[in-house]
DNA sequence: TTAAACTTTCAATAAGTAGTGAAACTTTAA
DNA sequence: TTAAAGTTTCACTACTTATTGAAAGTTTAA
């Protein structure tokens, strides 16, 4: 039988370094997801240094990339009383992270595209089959996106565990 | 009022931009998702000769992104009689191809990251209030992640409409 | 079996995206 | 009000990923 001994630092690294993949691969900034990553296994809020220095990225990287978290609002500054610097923290609640995740992707990527589907479908078809045919495979793909994308709001309009809700009444 | 008038040609067009830049927002290669959006409006089955035409693309990048629409199991060969060349067309069928899509990043993308967060959170806490927070929010991490794959499973195996049969489930 | 038609591969290169660091800006406490 | 502490911006550079194109490989019909 394998066990596997990991230190602390070992899993902590190789736990940021998967996030920051995982993010990449879903069009999320690999360094925004890797401080994610760092706020979220840290028990108390860090510094903008304690974040350059964890990572070994720049001011002005992990400044933007803080900001972007925030404006995603799944991080958030805090003071501490007497300090000067800011401190981040990342979102908590797992459940609230992916609704502000799923919501946030929704706004950026999915409603867009739904806008170009509908202009690009409303085409004029007289004879051209081809045509004809782009109208309607393009009406469907609408009309797909947008069940789609009332589906995720849905499942994540559920409060406190939305996933095992799902889950429940998918059983039935 | 503002009324679009589009031309087949243009919406065409614009279709394949919009379907390319969703796809490389998800993380998934532009061209691929063009020719996916291409193969998906027309009538037709395509020869690797239309594709690189349409898409002003070369005979190698046509070449590699069709053998990947392949392997997703998104596009199919075909063969005409008395054609020597292969002809490409895209799944048809709107709910399997999100099915496709979805088992098929599930199993690059979400399943790696769940082995890496239960080796990760495998560590060994004795003192260490550090160790201890990173180990429970990595095994809290890992319940999610495990659970939200395994409703996108429950989700996509319901034969026929899993859109609506699944939002027709969560009004309950 | 051969040559024409077609497809794939991969090293080189281009394009796109992220990261740096220094200068500009902002805030705060004395 | 000022200077020290801290933060943001952005032009430049580094890095990653996609694309080309030519050469190698494959298939088929005569």
């Amino acid at each position: 039988m394998y066990i596997c001994f990991m230190e602390f630092k070992e899993a902590k690294n190789k736990f940021i370094q998967t996030w920051g993949s995982l993010g990449s691969q879903w069009g999320i900034n690999k360094t925004m997801a890797q401080i994610h990553a760092l706020l979220m296994i840290s028990a108390e809020p860090l510094s903008m240094e304690d974040v350059m220095e964890e990572l070994h990225i720049s001011r002005g990287n992990a400044s933007m990339n803080l900001r972007a978290l925030i404006e995603w609002g799944i991080a958030y500054k805090e003071y501490k009383p007497g300090e000067r610097r800011e401190f981040f923290s990342a979102e908590g609640n797992i459940d609230e992270l992916a609704r502000k995740i799923a919501k946030e992707r929704s706004k950026r990527e999915i409603k867009p595209t739904l806008r170009v589907l509908k202009d690009v479908s409303a085409i004029e078809v007289k004879e051209d089959a081809k045509a004809a045919h782009f109208k309607a495979k393009t009406e469907e793909l609408y009309d797909f996106v947008s069940r789609a994308d009332n589906m995720l709001e849905k499942i994540t309009a559920q409060k406190d565990n939305w996933i095992t809700k799902t889950i429940y009444k998918l059983m039935s």
